[in-house]
DNA sequence: CGCATTAACAAACATTTGTTTATTAGCAAG
DNA sequence: CTTGCTAATAAACAAATGTTTGTTAATGCG
């Protein structure tokens, strides 16, 4: 009786679909989704999808932009906001790893899924994505300039390094785990902000 | 005429499918790539291809089992070699960096396509990730020991954000750009070692 | 030449893919 | 009760999937 599970389909049926699509789109792939599996888990029929949404990919188009989304508004208050930038940072980065952790299986999508929009939705999410490396170069730029941050480093090497990263806290991420998102952002911003060097 | 030019098929013919796919799976993913596509851009028909290989989780298995196997092979003989655990762990960033530049594709297979193996196959990939991994935990635990390392941090959290910076960089890293894989495996190391701060 | 071997082809295979259609059950409002 | 609407079903669609088949062209060796 394996995956024959129904969900409850409580809120608007759209919401429900999405959301157990972008579970599976997160663990499996957008290719390795099929729409039956989805209709599946949804506890419905195949055909019965389309009731509801358009097609596979605005499925996975809404997952993504949506997802940007969450992660462009939990960070970028920080970015132009009072204080030092490198509590800004601390703040950007605690803020980012919550955003994974409420929702690894989103976050996959929004980091590796994106790809397989089409060419007509690609550029927007390539420029989302761009807008959210900016805060973080932003905010680092004017730590260099305000003598906080080293400025004997390549910075985009050092962005890259962060982002890179926090994008691979959801491969090991767990909710279960002892520490908490926030905790988890905290001590990777110790890291990443003040090395590992005594 | 799009995608229909011949690859030199000189040397083993397995070998150049090895690397069409390695590169189609690393781009597309293991599920957005067709037989049909690997043949046509191997310059055969796509039963031909069944002459030469098994199947098409064969490949992804071979691919996988092989990218591993280099990024151990780069980076294990630093692990228990002598010199200072930092200098250790510099040179094993450096490592890792020049084999993910060596081939970025291949080791975006290596980092995210594993999933895709069957169950038969999965544990085996699983525990080698497990021990390159291990490799890192192990020199870092030995510079905390040796009082080079700081102990206040927690050391799960700071090697996965050390592997998570590597892991991101096939996503970025360009073999045209200004600066080699040495090169940039050295400021990473500046960054992730010594952090940010001035 | 004659013969075995190799590797390619052309064609088809059974499934699975995303999606559409025609139909039916459930339910609220007049 | 009847009407109208929503959302589900059952069934099918064309296309694409990984793979297998029977056959043919090319190659090396006695």
């Amino acid at each position: 009786m394996a995956g024959t599970q129904k969900v409850d389909m409580d809120g608007k049926p759209r919401a429900v679909i999405m959301n157990v699509a972008m579970h599976l789109f997160g663990k499996q792939g957008f290719n390795g989704t099929s729409m039956r599996v989805i209709a599946n888990a949804v506890g419905l029929l195949p055909g019965s999808l389309y009731a509801h949404i358009e097609s596979k990919e605005a499925l996975l188009l809404e997952i993504v932009a949506d997802g940007i989304e969450r992660f462009l508004a939990a960070v970028e208050p920080h970015v132009a906001s009072s204080g030092n930038p490198l509590d800004r940072l601390r703040k950007m980065i605690i803020a980012h790893v919550e955003v994974v952790a409420d929702n690894p299986e989103r976050s996959q999508v929004v980091f590796h899924q994106w790809r397989f929009l089409s060419p007509e939705y690609l550029p927007e999410a390539i420029e989302r994505r761009r807008r959210y490396e900016a805060c973080f170069v932003e905010v680092i730029e004017e730590g260099v300039k305000t003598g906080l941050i080293r400025s004997d480093l390549n910075h985009r090497i050092a962005v890259l390094s962060i982002l890179g990263a926090m994008n691979w806290t959801p491969e090991w991420f767990s909710p279960d785990g002892r520490l908490s998102a926030a905790e988890v952002g905290d001590l990777m911003a110790n890291t990443l902000l003040g090395g590992i060097l005594s």
